[in-house]
DNA sequence: TCAACACTTGAACAATTGCTCAAATGTTCA
DNA sequence: TGAACATTTGAGCAATTGTTCAAGTGTTGA
């Protein structure tokens, strides 16, 4: 990021003491690295339904491909992004894999959001 | 989605009951979509940190871009994703134009998700 | 040991995303 | 009016995403 023209505006800040103000309460880069990715995670239709369809107990990789109408296979791929974020857990139980909320508390976010949605 | 053995699992569905429960309290679709779409606008590094850097009151383009150490441009691309999702509101005074947070009730899932995050 | 089955995985693909660069707007003031 | 400047916009691009298809893994029971 070159300091000239082209790329900020042309005094130092248009509000020095308002830019300071910003970024000293700015949150360190990872945590709004993580904030982000969170609500990245959170943020695709597919894994919206798969965490409301745990919301009323554990389900295994079958049920909630019928719950949403869509492949084994997608279904899979979205429950291994779910996990890698820690936001659901497998149980084996023979040849069936159950999934169930890591945390249910996540859940709060879709109420807080659901309110803001819902204006 | 045709309806043959590729697709889903061989059975009807493995737990009828559950999936049953899980499908008669799901969302609407609309408001998946909508809570996909609200999670989705949050999930972008840049766009947190400009959400977090209006938390302290209004600022101009050229302020945002100082705090982030970002192109003006690519500040203002981000800023018109934040206004088509109501997320902040423009006022123009002369040549600049301010940014304020649209419903500062919208961080408090940024408080939520940093509980979640800070574990 | 082998077929059946629940699930996972990898490659491939179109679609979307976030950035940069350059050009266009809109506003002020001389 | 025209130059200066804050901001917006559009095209272009590499990177990421979500799905499908086909092949793979792991477990059960005959």
């Amino acid at each position: 990021m070159p300091d000239d023209k082209s790329y900020t505006c042309q005094v130092r800040a248009l509000h020095e003491d308002a830019v300071e103000v910003a970024r000293s309460s700015s949150l360190p880069d990872d945590e709004v690295f993580e904030l982000a990715r969170l609500f990245k995670v959170l943020g695709d239709p597919t894994r919206t339904r798969i965490l409301r369809a745990l919301r009323s107990g554990e389900l295994c990789v079958c049920d909630i491909s019928h719950v949403l109408g869509m492949s084994i296979s997608s279904v899979s791929h979205q429950l291994r992004v779910l996990r890698e974020h820690n936001l659901v857990k497998a149980r084996r139980e023979g040849k069936i894999v159950f999934y169930t909320l890591a945390d249910p508390h996540v859940l709060d976010l879709h109420e807080t959001a659901l309110e803001h949605v819902r204006e």
